[in-house]
DNA sequence: GAACAGTTTAACCAGTTGGTTAATTTTAGG
DNA sequence: CCTAAAATTAACCAACTGGTTAAACTGTTC
C-alpha cells in the first residue's frame, strides 16, 4: 500500500481533483468544463483523474450530488423548524442570503445542469430528503385562519422568497447594468437585501 | 443569380439555419451546442454554416443579439410610459409573465451567457438603449413622498418584482418537484402567479 | 446554349477531447 | 533490502469538433 506520510485528508490527491473538479464544473458546466483543465488545476496528470474517477460523467457527478447534498439539509433544517412564521421568514431570508452569498456560484450552477439533465438529476443525484415545504405551508394557513396574516397562497408565498433570496445572485451582471452599480455597490445592495426582503414579505403579509 | 421561385423569405436557407441555431443555442448554450446539430434541424449541410454565418461565434452572435434585440424594447417602453404606478406594475408583471410563458428557455439563456462571457456581452450584444428603471424609481420615490405607498427602496423593489417574474420559470423543474405538481398543474401555477405577484406587491406597498 | 454568379454538397483537415496503455516511481510490510 | 501493491506519468488513440476546399448544381441573362 502506498500512502503519503506527512498529508492529511485535504491534501489527498483525491481531495485535490474533486476540489478541482467542483471548481471547473460550478463555474462552466458539464459542457463548458475539460478535463485538462481541471488535471492543470489540480496539479496532476491527466490519466490520474480516470484512476480516481473513471469518467467525466463519474466525476461530475460526484461534485454535483456533493453541492446538492450540501445545500439541501441547510434549508430543511430551517424550513422545518418549530419557530413561529414570522421568526422563521426572518430567519429564512438571513440565512438563505448568507450562504449564496459564499457560494455565488452554486444556484446558476444547479438550475442550468437540471435544465439540461432533468431526469438524471432527479434520479441519481437528489437526496431524497429533499427540503419539502409543507410544514411551512401548513403554518401559513393556520396563521391566515387565526387572522394574523392576509390571506395569500402559500405556495405563492414560498416560490416568492425564494425567488427574491436566490434571483439576485445568478442575474448579478444584469443587476449591475441596470442599477449603473459598481462591484462595491453591487455587494452592499446583496447584503441590504437580508433586511430589504424580509421587510417587503412582511409588509405584505399584514392583515 | 440564383433565387428558388416559390420561397418567402421565412423558408430561405438562411432564416432556416438562424431559426435551428436559434433552438439549439437557447437550450445547449454556446459550448453545448454543435454545429452538426444545427445543420441536421436545418436540413442542411455542415458547410452551408460557413458559407452563411462564418463561424460559430459569429451565428451565435446573431443568435444572441436578435434574442436580446427582442427582449429588451418591450420592457423598456412598458417602464417608460407614464402610466400611475400601480397600473404600470399591473401591467409590467402581466406582460412579463407573458412573454416569458413563450419564451421559456430564452431568460436562463441569457443569464447562463452573460455569465460566461460578461465583457463579450456588454460590449457587443447589448443594444445601447437596454431599459433603465430609472424612471420607475423617481415614480415610486414621488410616491412615497405623498404618502400613498409605503417607504420602500426602490431598486429594491424593481429587483423583487423581476425576480418573482422570472426566477420560476428558469427553476421550473426544482419547483415542480418541491411544491409536487405534475406538468399541467405547473402551468396552471404559473398562469396564477400574474395575480399573484400583483396582489403581493400591491399588498407590501400599502402605506 | 454558353457563360456566369450564387448556392449546395461530399470529402477532407487539423486541433481538441475523453479515455487508455504500458511503463515508472513511490510506499508499506515482512 | 526486497517485493508487491498503489500512485503517477508520458505517450498514445479513436472519436469528435469547427472549419476548409474544390467540385457540382441551379437558375439567370444574353
Amino acid at each position: 500500500m502506498a500512502k503519503k506520510e506527512n498529508q492529511n485528508i485535504a491534501d489527498s490527491t483525491e481531495q485535490k481533483i474533486f476540489d478541482a473538479a467542483h471548481e471547473v464544473f460550478v463555474q462552466k458546466g458539464m459542457d463548458g468544463a475539460k478535463m485538462q483543465e481541471i488535471a492543470d488545476r489540480a496539479g496532476i496528470n491527466k490519466a490520474l483523474l480516470h484512476y480516481y474517477y473513471r469518467s467525466k460523467d463519474k466525476l461530475y457527478e460526484a461534485v454535483a450530488r456533493a453541492v446538492i447534498g450540501r445545500a439541501a439539509p441547510m434549508i430543511s433544517q430551517l424550513i422545518e423548524s418549530d419557530k413561529p412564521l414570522e421568526e422563521k421568514i426572518r430567519h429564512f431570508i438571513e440565512i438563505y442570503i448568507s450562504i449564496i452569498s459564499k457560494n455565488p456560484f452554486i444556484p446558476l450552477f444547479i438550475i442550468s445542469e437540471i435544465n439540461k439533465h432533468p431526469d438524471h438529476f432527479f434520479e441519481k443525484i437528489l437526496p431524497a430528503e429533499l427540503p419539502k415545504p409543507q410544514i411551512f405551508i401548513r403554518q401559513v394557513e393556520e396563521e391566515i385562519a387565526a387572522g394574523r396574516i392576509r390571506p395569500v397562497n402559500p405556495k405563492h408565498l414560498v416560490i416568492n422568497i425564494v425567488s427574491m433570496c436566490v434571483f439576485p445572485f445568478i442575474a448579478k451582471p444584469m443587476a449591475r447594468f441596470a442599477l449603473g452599480l459598481n462591484s462595491a455597490e453591487l455587494k452592499i445592495f446583496l447584503e441590504e437585501r437580508k433586511v430589504q426582503v424580509t421587510e417587503f414579505v412582511l409588509a405584505s403579509l399584514r392583515p
